[in-house]
DNA sequence: CCATTTGGATAC
DNA sequence: TATCCAAATGGA
């Protein structure tokens, strides 16, 4: 089918482009001088404007020949190939995004139309100077050590410890060689025959299947599962290792890339270099450098967050998805996928393999693979001689606790025994802030958003109210909003830092770490903390989910959940799967090191099937056991669902469209789909829209997107009302 | 009265 | 998305 579309066009002839302006699809133009490749980055005149595009095959004609413009420029860029054109093509109809949005998406760099940037490079040259001082010997001996390469002139200044005027002065005497070089230079090659550390036995079985999937050459996927601490890093870097000795790229998606520094580490210390990295902290410069090189094959391996799928790459071999469970793979704003399930599409179509690795897959995965379509790999044997913790629940209910404290006196007796045999205890609490909901004792009334729909949440660090939906923040009011009585505004519920509070006062002598992400500006400043903590500057760690992200406390045998039944409340389908895997990764911290670790979860449901699977350990137990009501209520893996959101600042305007769109769903009736709603989205009210939404559920195997698309087509929209497609969503009700 | 804002249509 | 154009608003 590809094959069949031209390749290479001739100056005049009518071609299709594709642009990132969202005009839905493609534009004719004529070639330009001496024609043009499909594939090749071009700049085409747009109305006033010149914007940058992609030719995207041959002209689609119906638009007047006389009128056609003319391609202004092909761009000194590597032309995106077939493979990732296809790529864009099959994840936009499975998303429901335009083509040009999802060109957007890959070609987020900085600069991209320009033409590549030089910059001054030095190097030793062949003249001799006329006087030798001590400064220009240094200089001359940090050319020398370089062995040939060429460095800036800061970099140079900096290694002789001399200013810039003197390296300038032996350029002037051709004693030092000024050259122009490009800007953007490929990363440090990554040598895979370094020795790789000691795997055990499972992990050097577990390598070997993956490195034989490598050498297919073929697609597949294998879902990595090991418990925390069974070395699955160890394990996936070995099949980066057998992707980069065949020469092809490999990718490692991380979900929490702040804190990726230590992967980068442990890259470092495998093949002797460090990786390119992609995620929203990198600068620009280092942004456009990584696409660049990722083009050219001057990057051998990208670690980055899940828009790094959308990169340029000439051959990718492997896409690892690390924590492949974590929630934050669904971009939830702008264009609604879900990196997981993409990487798997680019996989395919690259005959690449896939890893997914996790401790607690999601139930996707998991059903994926019992239906054979992933290979499963399971790493048991824990690295050394740490044990899994002992998991018990404390029955909330026979505690005898007063409403403004959230530690057990069994939990409290638990940290003290801990504190004086100078280990480590962990208090999770998956909530931040000081407390939830700030109420007035006077007249009942709660501190809302005046944005969102969500309840303001005080953060006595900061000072301030803060709605966790939309990021407003105001001083806390010393009077109620509503009856304007002072003084009697109150904080109901427990946050981090009221927990904190509370484990300050049981336990005054302990020192008491707080590791929540607002309390920490920069990803340096948290790896510093994590560092300190990990080496016993703490007794007591107050957390959030932040502490359930891979970290290594080797002091670290007490784990307290405050409450195990957040998350099993409410009427969210993934809410048992996420508590889960929450608990069985929380519970996965005590005890990594030597110490045997226990885990107490505060409950009041301890009968409840989630916490019961959590205690007993009986993982394939809860997995079917999910499975089972997911199946009978034909919800996803095993139906289809899609959720319709539509925004508007004008309520009435979201709910008529809602409504019509509800009377006039026959054509996804027609494909087995039923249609819920309007209701309030989960979030009603966004920075001052409010949001409606519809739920569609359609029988496994239907034709959702094409059904879906002629729907919510059938509306032109005016005014300010957006609809927005989430196919798969994570969150239902 | 003109100047500025706002909304809709258009781009090959 | 960026731009143009016409219609609508509004200040003096």
């Amino acid at each position: 089918m590809l094959a069949e579309t031209p390749s290479f066009f001739a100056a005049g002839d009518r071609i299709a482009v594709l642009t990132t302006q969202p005009l839905g699809g493609v534009l004719d133009y004529r070639a330009p001088e001496g024609g043009v490749a499909t594939g090749s980055f071009v700049e085409v005149p747009l109305g006033p404007r010149r914007v940058m595009g992609v030719v995207w095959g041959p002209g689609e004609g119906g638009f007047d020949a006389a009128k056609l413009r003319r391609v202004g420029a092909v761009l000194d860029i590597p032309p995106m190939r077939l493979e990732m054109r296809d790529f864009l093509i099959r994840a936009g109809a499975y998303t429901l995004t335009p083509l040009p949005q999802m060109l957007r998406l890959a070609t987020r760099a900085p600069g991209l139309g320009q033409p590549p940037g030089m910059r001054k490079v030095y190097r030793a040259g062949d003249g001799r100077p006329d006087r030798e001082t001590a400064a220009r010997s240094r200089v001359m001996d940090a050319l020398s050590e370089m062995g040939g390469l060429a460095l800036t002139l800061s970099e140079l200044a900096q290694m002789a410890g001399v200013s810039t005027s003197v390296v300038k002065g032996l350029v002037k005497q051709g004693v030092v060689r000024e050259e122009q070089s490009p800007r953007d230079t490929p990363f440090p090659r990554l040598d895979p025959s370094l020795p790789s550390k000691a795997l055990a036995e499972d992990q050097a079985a577990a390598a070997e299947v993956l490195r034989d999937g490598l050498k297919s050459r073929r697609y597949g996927t294998t879902l990595l599962k090991g418990v925390t601490g069974s070395g699955k890093t160890e394990v996936y870097l070995e099949a980066v290792a057998e992707c980069l000795r065949q020469g092809r790229q490999a990718l490692v998606l991380l979900p929490e890339i702040a804190l990726s520094a230590e992967f980068l580490t442990r890259v470092e210390a495998r093949f002797g270099a460090r990786p390119a990295e992609w995620h929203s902290g990198v600068t620009q410069t280092e942004r456009r450098r990584t696409w660049a090189m990722v083009a050219e094959n001057g990057a051998q391996l990208v670690v980055g967050a899940r828009s790094a799928l959308f990169l340029p790459f000439q051959d990718l071999g492997l896409i690892v998805v690390d924590e492949e469970h974590d929630t934050s793979y669904k971009q939830e704003d702008g264009v609604l996928y879900n990196a997981r399930d993409m990487a798997v599409l680019r996989a395919s179509i690259n005959d690449a393999r896939v890893v997914l690795a996790s401790a607690t897959p999601s139930l996707e995965s998991w059903a994926n693979a019992e239906a054979g379509k992933y290979d499963r790999l399971t790493l048991t044997s824990r690295f050394g001689t740490a044990a899994l913790p002992d998991m018990r629940s404390l029955d909330m209910r026979s505690e005898d606790l007063p409403s403004d404290r959230w530690v057990s006196n069994t939990l409290a007796r638990a940290v003290q025994v801990r504190i004086d045999r100078g280990e480590q205890a962990l208090l999770f609490l998956n909530r931040r802030g000081y407390a939830p909901v700030t109420i007035c004792r006077a007249c009942g009334h709660q501190i809302g958003c005046k944005h969102c729909d969500a309840r303001m949440v005080e953060h006595r660090f900061l000072k301030r109210l803060v709605c966790h939906q939309c990021g407003e923040t105001e001083p806390r009011p010393e009077t109620c909003p509503a009856c304007e009585v002072e003084g009697k505004l109150a904080a109901v519920g427990p946050g981090v830092e009221r927990l904190a509070e509370e484990a300050r006062a049981l336990f005054p002598e302990a020192r008491i770490a707080v590791l929540s992400s607002d309390m920490y500006t920069t990803a340096r400043q948290l790896k510093a903390e994590i560092a300190a903590i990990a080496a016993g500057e703490a007794d007591i760690i107050v957390g959030t989910q932040l502490v359930a992200k891979g970290h290594n406390f080797p002091l670290l045998t007490l784990v307290g959940v405050i409450d195990a039944d957040l998350g099993l409340q409410g009427s969210d389908l993934r809410a048992a799967e996420r508590t889960f895997q929450l608990m069985r990764q929380v519970a996965g911290r005590a005890g990594r090191a030597e110490k045997p670790g226990i885990a107490l979860l505060q409950t009041y449901q301890p009968e409840h099937p989630v916490i019961r699977a959590i205690l007993s350990g009986d993982e394939e137990g809860f997995w079917r056991a999910e499975a089972r009501e997911r199946e009978a209520a034909g919800v996803p893996p095993y139906g289809r669902m899609a959720g319709i959101v539509l925004s508007s600042e004008d309520v009435q305007r979201v709910f008529d469209l809602g409504n019509a769109l509800a009377r006039n769903a026959q054509m996804l009736r027609a494909v087995g789909a039923e249609v819920y709603g309007p209701a309030p989205a989960p979030i009603a009210k966004v920075r001052g829209r409010h949001r409606v939404r519809l739920l569609v559920k359609a029988p496994k195997g239907t034709a959702l997107q094409p059904a879906l698309a002629d729907w919510v087509g059938q509306f032109k929209l005016k005014g300010d009302l957006r609809v927005s497609v989430d196919i798969d969503p994570q969150s239902f009700f």
